[in-house]
DNA sequence: CGGTCTCTTGAGCAGAGTCAATGAACGTGG
DNA sequence: CCACGTTCATTGACTCTGCTCAAGAGACCG
């Protein structure tokens, strides 16, 4: 069993990826009364309806965001990876209004509620990374409305496999050209808006024409600047590189107080 | 003009909505220093790309954000109506990933971003309702993907239907009939992933199937329930119901700390 | 009174869905 | 070690929902 500083790292890791953490936040967090588990594939972490009974993240493993309709059709909102927070919004919402489900067998980081809810509110560092992380998820689920709103099938899916290509590297996962995509095709029909069958077509072709290569689960980008005019992707919504920062004063902007 | 106290009124209000805000938080709020304008229906406020600026809130009037494709389509993401933050992510985040644009004519008050950020991070009350704010944003956004990505036209156009009433009632806009919906049948295909001929159609379907009827731009439900059948509706994720909690702590959960 | 926007409606088309069959990969237990 | 079952990927043939193109009708405004 790993320590408990390890355990809590990625946390800190995935904070820190946007915010400035100093030693003394660190180790507040690293105070912070957990408990850890392993759970199977497919496992639900979170159910709509239910009212939360904690605020995890996901230590190593993948899981997927939610929501069915009355037909039975099942929309994935979004995929999150090691060190994203799994439900942010347990924080203060009462009741989840999606199902959390895991993608491959995860390892979870259950933090005490309470203490977190403090550690945030009353801690200015804390909070600040806190608040970009719940930013940026918002400006990835717009982006996503977009993906399956206004995209054809070609290039929804090839924005998608941009976005997690990138995502995965900033969490140091996968490099630029291959990464781990532990996603059977129906899910990705699922994540995407289409059928399994035609994403197995788009696939195949976005194969054929040598922009990406695949083995069971995992996504080689042959031409990555291909692949992203294919899929009209631009990065900006990730909000990436450093653009979410302190210096923000020093824009022209409106009365200060 | 009114009073200031008026103007940052509907500030309050939102954020009293679905938290408790003591009489000392009150003040603070209304102490912050701002500014206020009125700008046409069509003005950006917010664009792409563009660092903010500024942090507002709509105080009468409606918006909405949009975003581009490559190809030229666009895409509403989400429809702001009075008392509505319209940046919030602006607070932490320095480069905007989408565009907002007014619907009608609209009057904004601006809120000078350090002291509302200070606010944000210093006062934990206020804290907590602008963190609610904003996960409820972000639960709207999910439930918009998926109804663009997994509902077929007729329930989609009935879903937003839905989501408007209800969200407008919250707002003291509109009872459970008759709302404004102040937007083109363009407009309300871009929110919904239609062509605008499509949505005529549809529109057309319903009111002659007498669940709604239509005369300019206000909408009147006539038959409330099947209207949410057909939408395949259901308002939990709007969290209105007090489902936001400081009993929070009451839940069996993990280990406290 | 003409121009511009928006709404309506029709006719034909096509991108993605449905249905269905086959094949590959993998785990399990005999 | 192999037979079997299950899950997932692949491919073809056909269908249909929603799109495109286009034209006409109101409404509003300078």
């Amino acid at each position: 069993m790993p320590s408990k500083e390890a355990m809590l790292a990625p946390m800190v890791r995935k904070l820190a990826l946007r915010s400035i953490i100093d030693e003394e936040d660190r180790a507040a967090i690293l105070a912070l009364p957990f408990a850890r588990r392993t759970v199977d594939p497919s496992t639900y972490l979170v159910r709509e309806g239910e009212p939360p009974s904690r605020c995890s993240f996901l230590e190593s493993g993948y899981a997927y965001r939610q929501k069915l309709t009355s037909e039975g059709a099942r929309q994935i909102v979004s995929i999150q990876i090691p060190g994203d927070f799994i439900d942010l919004q347990n924080l203060f919402l009462s009741v989840s209004d999606h199902n959390l489900q895991t993608l491959t067998r995860a390892t979870v980081v259950d933090i005490a509620v309470p203490a977190l809810r403090e550690l945030v509110l009353k801690r200015p560092a804390i909070g600040r990374a806190m608040w970009i992380d719940a930013l940026v998820d918002a400006s990835i689920f717009r982006e996503w409305i977009v993906n399956v709103g206004r995209r054809d099938a070609r290039t929804r899916i090839a924005h998608i496999l941009c976005e997690f290509s990138l995502r995965l590297k900033a969490a140091g996962l996968g490099d630029d050209s291959r990464y781990e995509l532990p996603m059977t095709q129906e899910q990705l029909a699922d994540a995407v808006g289409l059928t399994p069958v035609h994403v197995n077509r788009v696939l195949k072709a976005l194969s054929d024409e040598g922009l990406i290569t695949r083995e069971k689960r995992s996504i080689c980008v042959k031409q990555w600047d291909k692949l992203r005019s294919v899929g009209d992707f631009s990065e900006r919504y990730l909000h990436l590189r450093g653009g979410t920062m302190g210096d923000y004063d020093a824009f022209p902007g409106m009365p200060r107080g």
